[in-house]
DNA sequence: CTGATTTGACCACA
DNA sequence: TGTGGTCAAATCAG
């Protein structure tokens, strides 16, 4: 086997365990109101990801499925600072048939310019809690490619401090004797924060009647399965949608998974 | 009325 | 000096 099997290997079962869910949901979706299309996107990502490893196991691998592409840009060729001199920040290109917008956060636009280069104006956002926050991340979004095959590349530039200062914001706010796990410390999350999430899947509670007149409540996160605290693959590959890292004991009550068995 | 978007002007860099 | 990025006042929408 190759460097990175083991990740392989949990990428697919994480498309499974989604692949799961998503049946579960189709079964019952005359009376669901859960959104399927976050767990479509989840069994994509999984295995792009998977697959991303097999063909270039030696590097970092990038999501990428048929609908769209992510590619992280980590060295840019000339840094050019900012008006405020900051340079060198981590970008990361998104490309998809249409805008995304999915990615989890808030943003705000504050600018819109023609390109030379293009026929297509470029469109400036930044986070939504820039000022609430401090929070310097921004996205540019431009279409770079005419329809009917239209392409939309998405830009994201910097990191995203609104979280982590939720969190700490969160954790003096919490005093109630519920039982936290930190997957991670802040500064371990705070490098991919940035990037485009998986499937947004937010917390979702379906509720579904049997066919038994059983009710059967379905709670679940992606950031579920981040339980595993010696190998942190998902927690860096695919950083967490609540604020921070952490997740409550009762959440994971009865959760039996554990890549290393497999 | 408030918050979000638009848009022309300004600024920094190559 | 041209181009791309940001600012901020004006405008729009809920």
């Amino acid at each position: 086997m190759f460097h990175g099997a083991d990740k392989a290997v949990e990428a697919l079962l994480r498309g499974q365990e989604s692949a799961t869910r998503l049946k579960t949901v189709l079964e019952h979706q005359m009376r669901s109101s859960v959104s399927i299309e976050p767990l479509f996107d989840t069994v994509l990502d999984s295995f792009s990801f998977a697959l991303s490893l097999f063909t270039s196991p030696d590097t970092q691998p990038h999501r990428e499925s048929s609908q769209s592409k992510a590619t992280p840009v980590t060295a840019r060729k000339s840094p050019k600072k900012n008006r405020h001199g900051e340079e060198g920040l981590e970008q990361y290109i998104h490309d998809s048939p249409i805008p995304h917008q999915n990615d989890r956060f808030t943003w705000r636009k504050y600018g819109q310019k023609a390109i030379k280069t293009s026929s297509h104006q470029r469109c400036y956002y930044r986070c939504a809690y820039s000022k609430d926050r401090n929070c310097k991340a921004t996205k540019r979004v431009q279409q770079i490619q005419d329809s009917p095959s239209s392409v939309y590349r998405t830009t994201y530039i910097g990191k995203h401090i609104c979280e982590v200062n939720a969190f700490l914001q969160l954790n003096d706010d919490i005093n109630n004797g519920s039982k936290m796990i930190r997957f991670d410390t802040v500064d371990q999350a705070m490098p991919e924060l940035v990037m485009p999430q998986l499937a947004p899947v937010e917390q979702q509670a379906i509720a579904i009647e049997e066919d038994t007149d059983q009710i059967t409540n379905l709670e679940f996160d992606i950031n579920d399965f981040l339980v595993d605290d010696d190998d942190q693959l998902w927690a860096y590959q695919f950083p967490p949608f609540s604020p921070g890292n952490f997740m409550f004991l009762d959440d994971i009550s009865g959760f039996d998974y554990n890549p290393s068995h497999v």
